[in-house]
DNA sequence: GTTATAATCGAATCTGCATTAGATTATTTC
DNA sequence: GAAATAATCTAATGCAGATTCGATTATAAC
């Protein structure tokens, strides 16, 4: 019968999180697997047993952290009560804070996406078993990609929604997005600790910055593209 | 004595920019040398005549990206009798556009740059001359970050001039440059030749979104951070 | 305690490149 | 055309690092 896995074993989650530090640090191309095994004192051997492939574990890392960032930001899309400038604000938010939070993740998913691009398939003569892992990689691969085309739209549409009411500008809505999550994914890359802002500030700060494009006090508009 | 290049010989010129376009593909770990040299219909081998190591290639590669954005840019940033509003414009539309004629350096400034502080040292055993080889690559690759700092001093000034005239908005200047780059980095993560927008909408576009947060026309200044 | 399987390890493979070695060809200079 | 060197090639070399194999240990279920 299934047996639960002993306690002081390590679990997939550990190693997820421990390989995303290691990632940030090292970058895909130049960690290795011994290095991610050593960061949960496990042999190169033993993460096979947990992940099919280097690829997957990758894969695995990047899933943990755009999950983590829809859990903490699709909620707000659909607060009632609340204008789209009050829900962008938040989900701005809650983007940079979780970026700044997890740096590891953070980095990951600027740099790392990248790699998972150029996941190289089976040499010929590779074993029909493992030619069906390597599609169902890719298949698992597409819906992150779709995953995260879904994180992209969560902001899309409050967007959208503040331009159909006319509570916004009509900016172009897929440009706005793209270059608020430019500079809200940017935060992961040169975001560090014991900088001189928190990751809080640093959010507000941003934020206060793309606000404006969208919404103009006092009816100043004109003038404005 | 010296002799001229021959006229039909690759030169190193060509070679940056077939590789950073197979780069931008690919990836830099992903890229193998015979790749690169197949775009310029050499050897790999023959690669090492013009470049000491593929590392040496990856920088120099990001050194042409960065010159070519630079020389764009900076004649702007000390232009008499422009505005700190209107040389901020003019430098945003360059980088954007910059990026997006030539997405594949634009890419690979976002990503490969990764690759170039994970460049691994000489292993023991090696020859006391891969050993110099190899010290004079990390001065060259300090100088090259050096100078992607001085670059974004160049945005850094102009804001910082337009916010002591009292001509912006106290932003964090720091945090507004990064946030602003950011964006435009991106753009060359996402931009392609055949999208629904030139270079120039984009830049306009963008352009768009960070200015109002600097500049509020007809004085209503208030209810802004 | 016996069995099944989860979790781990040490010690091979196996292979894909970066890089080197040693010619060969081309071009310029004189 | 002879000398020098630039530019290229073909054919090794070498190695790091992912992945596999076959054991071994630990734990849960019964």
């Amino acid at each position: 019968m299934a047996r639960k896995p002993a306690d002081q074993s390590v679990n997939r989650e550990e190693i997820i999180t421990a390989a995303a530090d290691v990632l940030s640090r090292r970058g895909y191309e130049t960690a290795t697997m011994k290095d991610i095994a050593a960061a949960v004192n496990l042999t190169a051997a033993s993460l096979y047993h947990h992940f099919r492939s280097k690829d997957a574990l990758l894969l695995a890392v990047l899933e943990m952290g755009l999950e983590f960032t829809i859990n903490r930001i699709q909620p707000i899309t659909c607060q009632r009560g609340l204008s789209a400038e009050e829900r962008l604000r938040a989900m701005i938010r809650e983007h940079i804070v979780g970026v700044a939070d997890n740096p590891a993740v953070g980095a990951a998913m600027v740099f790392e996406i990248h790699a998972l691009s150029h996941a190289k398939p089976p040499t010929r003569r590779a074993k029909p078993e493992d030619v069906q892992a390597f599609e169902a990689f890719l298949t698992q691969r597409d819906a992150f990609f779709r995953r995260r085309d879904a994180f992209e739209h969560l902001f899309r549409a409050v967007v959208q929604e503040g331009v159909r009411s006319g509570e916004f500008h009509p900016v172009d809505v897929p440009i706005f997005v793209k270059a608020l999550l430019g500079a809200n994914n940017w935060v992961g890359v040169w975001y560090r600790p014991d900088g001189r802002l928190s990751g809080e500030a640093i959010a507000a700060e941003i934020t206060g910055y793309f606000i404006p494009a969208l919404v103009m006090r006092k009816g100043a508009r004109d003038g404005l593209v």
